[in-house]
DNA sequence: TCGTAGAGATTGTTCAACAATCCTGCAATC
DNA sequence: GATTGCAGGATTGTTGAACAATCTCTACGA
């Protein structure tokens, strides 16, 4: 029975992408404002603003400030409104204690190390400095971020790089609290670029140390 | 001005415990039933079904359906409505990726290691030896649950200790779903304790790599 | 056996309403 | 002059009802 080979193939895709809820979309748009800076930290979202900005249900709203509370990437008061989050001193140094954690552990022991991920990385460690070099300095952050990403992503575990898109989109509010020189990100390229070739080179040991280290100097940069 | 030391006195609780909202609270009795077994994996979620129960309107159950969707304890299909999650080994391989990232990591760099805590562990894993001892194969499993909390606890991060927390809550599902000889964790238990013995010890680096050994091995009694 | 059509049930979303709580401004008090 | 007490208005928390969209199941016919 050419059934089964079908009915094997089919299981591999999980069920369909289902199209995204009310509440998903209206996540999504607020996300993405808050994340690229237009909705600032501490900015109080009300429920009849996103209404009528969205034309979505005041219901739809509210279920969609529950997934944002969830991601901590909005801050829920009772009786007093939402408000996108402005995270602490404390939330920066918890924030690190997790990348610390994470990141080197990823390098060091992930198992989707391999050519294909390094190579990526390898590249946009490469493609940060570039853009430091055209003078781009949003070029720069956001090749940063990818790399990190990618690094994250070295755990080769869903959950792992879930919770780091989540980390990574908090230190985006970081740094619209923290008041960062142009340049906070160009400080790190070479570290960047020798990190990965520390990975390429095989030497996960190594590159998880200078991970730790790295995270250790940028955390004391933003809190110092 | 002793009206200044108050005001920074009272600036350290961070704005009163906030009262639960009701999707909190329908939220908190549908994962104790999920975590405690009495909604098994694969059950159906109506929501006629909880708001008869629990008295709650649709919508209100419905926000609450949204929180437990995100920390993966129900599933949500469009249209179909939501299920107790049924965890598949894909699954179960990626929450081992996370604890064999976390937990060894924790152990070996976290930045809450220090008396106090090693004691608890030290502890909880006596107690567990206690609970098999006297036949306790359910003290024997929280036993061994809150040693692993306390191991990411280590790490000293909130946001750490929440992940673990769900990665653990999870876990029960996942023992719903695979049939576990009764004493699973009871073979785990003389580890546990040479685990805590290391900590206790200063020696981290092997206690966590005992801990990755240790998890590589269940995880693979689990698939196999 | 297969495909189709339709009825019934459930979810997705909206709307309107009310209670509970918070915020503002002003008067009363010390 | 500063603090307290108190309406009045605004916003959130929660509910109930309604309707469209979609799924499931059954029955029927090819």
């Amino acid at each position: 029975m050419s059934n089964d080979v079908l009915a094997v193939a089919l299981r591999q895709t999980p069920r369909a992408m289902p199209r995204l809820s009310a509440a998903q979309q209206v996540g999504k748009v607020l996300r993405d404002h808050i994340i690229n800076g237009q909705l600032t930290p501490g900015t109080r979202l009300t429920e009849e603003t996103i209404t009528e900005a969205l034309g979505y249900s005041r219901n739809t709203i509210r279920e969609s400030f529950a997934l944002l509370a969830a991601e901590r990437l909005v801050v829920r008061e009772t009786n007093r409104g939402v408000f996108v989050a402005t995270p602490s001193r404390s939330d920066i140094r918890d924030l690190y204690a997790v990348r610390r954690l994470l990141e080197p552990a990823a390098a060091e022991h992930g198992t989707a190390y391999g050519p294909e991920l390094v190579g990526q990385i390898v590249d946009v460690a490469a493609q940060g400095r570039r853009a430091h070099a055209d003078g781009d300095p949003d070029g720069v952050r956001q090749a940063n971020q990818v790399f990190h990403r990618l690094i994250g992503a070295l755990a080769g575990s869903r959950r792992v790089s879930d919770l780091m898109e989540g980390v990574l989109a908090e230190m985006r509010l970081v740094f619209r609290v923290v008041a960062t020189d142009g340049d906070f990100h160009a400080h790190f390229l070479e570290r960047n670029e020798h990190i990965a070739e520390l990975l390429a080179a095989g030497e996960r040991s190594r590159a998880s140390e200078q991970l730790r280290d790295y995270l250790d100097d940028a955390e004391s940069r933003l809190l110092g």
